[in-house]
RNA sequence: GGGGCGGUAGCUCAAUUGGUUAGAGCAUCGGACUGUCGAUCCGAAGGUUGCGGGUUCGAUUCCCGUCCGCCUCGCCA
């Protein structure tokens, strides 16, 4: 086999002269009848012009380029030389060309469904994509993304290396365990009956490893979800995982803040600033969501004490409801800009967040609300404008619901009037840590505690005696205690989030108890951790970056499915393996598993 | 499980109110052409309109079901 001397990116006018081989895919060719070929071939790199032709090739060579089609894999040697037919501005090896005295193909192709050409545009639809994902990887623009993609991964080791973390495996097949998301099952061959499930995170092992004096730790490892996908979810995915020992949450703060900030210099070229730190209940209050995009204004405004007396229906009805409360975003210079097809469409927009609707009123010239339901609110119009600064030719937009419902719709419609306006400056970065989230959340329907981050996060510091004292039927106090742990935002996307975790077994059983789970419950799913906090657990915490999210926002695209190799569709599938797919009987019975029919 | 959008030639798309033989560009095949670079020019071939049913003289078009892809709610400790 012909052996290439350089990539197809890498040819200038200084190796003009040189004898080189090159190998890679036949991009495109151009051929002028006889006497004339053009053939752009493309590798990884790049692309690089061959050209045969009567006067250097013989007719035997010629013919063999004629042959040549999209896709071939070809090696071939030949000659540098300045271009005749003038440079072309678009190639990095543009001003040269390779004039071939030696052509293998290595491999022929069949007509291809499409052609891996970012330049032709029209993309052919994301199935056939996916189906034959081998071609839609030779794009450059894939090319570039899978680079990106090992240059953070490669920072990230380098960077907690540096830092004396070690990286260590955790196992693949795990223990089910309650809570969190709907685990993927195998069943085990040795134990009939019994099953493992993939880990949904190596939460567990992390912490048994800073248990097991290895100090700090780094994993980067694939995670499964059994939960449907969304555009930046996918049920396989990969996390950035970390942990360190004899630490608090400053400390993990910064060393995490650290690899961020390396990670966008190197592989963006990004500074990243220190960052800001906003609790979680002025995130929700400010923003709606507790991952704030402070890129753009439209902040929510709470209305709820300006408007307690108010006679409008709608108001009451919401501030009769448990922590009812009234929000309003303001849209400066609404008036002109949002159209009433717009506006009335953010009434559907919002009632899939379970609120009923978007009241609207528009500032006049003179200061005064008009339109909508401005003659329902004329008496608390002061101290509305007054909260709002509300400013002539604006719109003000309400939310009023029980406070979950109101902060999820106006969270969620704050995101999209700011994407209708295209008010978002997509050349700004905004970091942030949101911290002090609560323990718990209580589930008024089920009448239970759900832990918000995980049951494995510590209480903050001054926070514990008050949590070790907590009545479990206290849902006031409970619902105030507040978490030592922290997420990462970027641009609006929770990027990593982690905590200081549990190292006390005490603390530990209380938890498992605010969940609803037995001591039976909490020692048959949970005895090796209770047992390893009471065998010398040093203080530790930790987090767990989402890499693939991380690669999405360097490299600007807004589907994950784009930065995963071979990803699957909505319903879990991969269309080239055609996985999932059956099994043969045999392998049933091995497993101990019998296929049933299920009744509709 | 719910809501929305989509599926027509290998690919990207079009097809009037339900009406003649379902069209175009790219790709493919054949031919012409010695300086192209998304080559150009001439010609040809290429269709289970996702699948199944229904309404109709007639269905890409209307109706029902179903499969697949995407977005989304629920879900994602």
């Amino acid at each position: 086999m012909l052996k290439r001397t350089h990539n197809c990116n890498q040819l200038t006018t200084e190796h003009v002269g040189q004898t080189v081989a090159l190998a890679g895919w036949v991009n495109a060719y151009r051929d002028h009848g006889t006497g004339l070929i053009f053939v752009d071939i493309r590798d990884r790199e790049g692309l690089t012009q061959l050209v045969f032709d009567t006067e250097d090739a013989s007719q035997e060579l010629l013919e063999q380029a004629d042959k040549l089609r999209n896709e071939f894999v070809i090696a071939a040697e030949g000659t540098v030389r300045v271009r005749e037919g003038g440079p072309n501005p678009k190639l990095a090896t543009g001003e040269i060309e390779v004039v071939v005295q030696r052509l293998e193909v290595l491999s022929a192709s069949e007509t291809p469904p499409f052609l891996p050409n970012d330049e032709k545009g029209d993309l052919p639809r994301e199935e056939v994509r996916l189906k034959h994902r081998y071609i839609d990887l030779r794009r450059p623009a894939m090319q570039q993304i899978l680079k990106t993609r090992h240059r953070v991964t490669k920072v990230v080791r380098d960077y907690f290396d540096e830092q004396g973390f070690l990286e260590i495996e955790t196992p693949i097949l795990c223990k089910s365990t309650p809570e969190g998301a709907r685990d993927f099952i195998v069943p085990s061959r040795n134990q009939a009956g019994n099953w493992y499930a993939l880990p949904q995170s190596p939460q567990l092992f992390k912490q048994l490893l800073m248990v097991s004096g290895c100090d700090k730790y780094l994993q980067i490892c694939r995670c499964f979800r059994d939960e449907d996908p969304r555009a930046d979810r996918q049920a396989e995915f990969t996390q950035i995982d970390c942990e360190m020992s004899f630490v608090e949450r400053e400390d993990v703060m910064q060393t995490m803040e650290g690899v961020v900030r390396r990670v966008f210099k190197e592989v963006m070229g990004v500074e990243v600033p220190t960052l800001d730190r906003m609790p979680y209940h002025e995130a929700m209050d400010r923003y709606g969501i507790d991952r704030p995009d402070r890129r753009y204004g439209l902040e929510l405004v709470d209305l709820s004490e300006a408007c307690a007396n108010s006679e409008f229906k709608v108001f009451q009805g919401a501030l009769a409801k448990r922590q009812g409360m009234i929000k309003a975003i303001r849209v400066p210079g609404g008036a002109d800009k949002l159209t009433r097809k717009m506006t009335d469409g953010y009434t559907e927009f919002v009632k899939q967040f379970g609120a009923g609707g978007v009241p609207v009123v528009k500032v006049n010239a003179e200061g005064k609300p008009e339109t909508g339901i401005a003659r329902f609110i004329e008496a608390e119009w002061p101290a509305i404008a007054e909260l709002t600064g509300a400013e002539p030719g604006d719109t003000i937009l309400f939310g009023a619901d029980s406070r979950t419902t109101c902060l999820k719709a106006m969270g969620e419609l704050r995101i999209k009037i700011a994407k209708d306006l295209d008010l978002i400056d997509e050349s700004k970065w905004d970091f942030l840590w949101v911290v002090d989230f609560p323990m718990f959340e209580y589930d008024e329907e089920g009448g239970r505690f759900y832990a918000m981050h995980h049951p494995f996060t510590a209480p903050e510091p001054s926070q514990i005696d008050a949590f070790l004292n907590a009545d479990p039927k206290d849902v006031d106090t409970i619902e105030g205690i507040v978490s030592a742990g922290y997420d990462i935002v970027c641009n609006g996307s929770e990027i990593g989030g982690g905590s200081i975790r549990i190292h006390n077994q005490q603390v530990q059983s209380k938890v498992f108890e605010l969940l609803g789970m037995s001591k039976e419950e909490a020692k048959d799913k949970f005895s090796f951790l209770l047992d390893a906090l009471q065998l010398g657990a040093p203080p530790h915490g930790g987090i767990a970056f989402g890499l693939d999210r991380l690669v999405m926002h360097l490299t600007g695209t807004d589907n994950i499915r784009d930065v995963i190799a071979f990803p699957k569709t909505q319903i879990g599938a991969d269309l080239m393996t055609e996985a999932p797919s059956q099994v043969s009987e045999d392998q049933l019975k091995e497993l101990h598993v019998l296929e049933v029919e299920i009744e509709e």
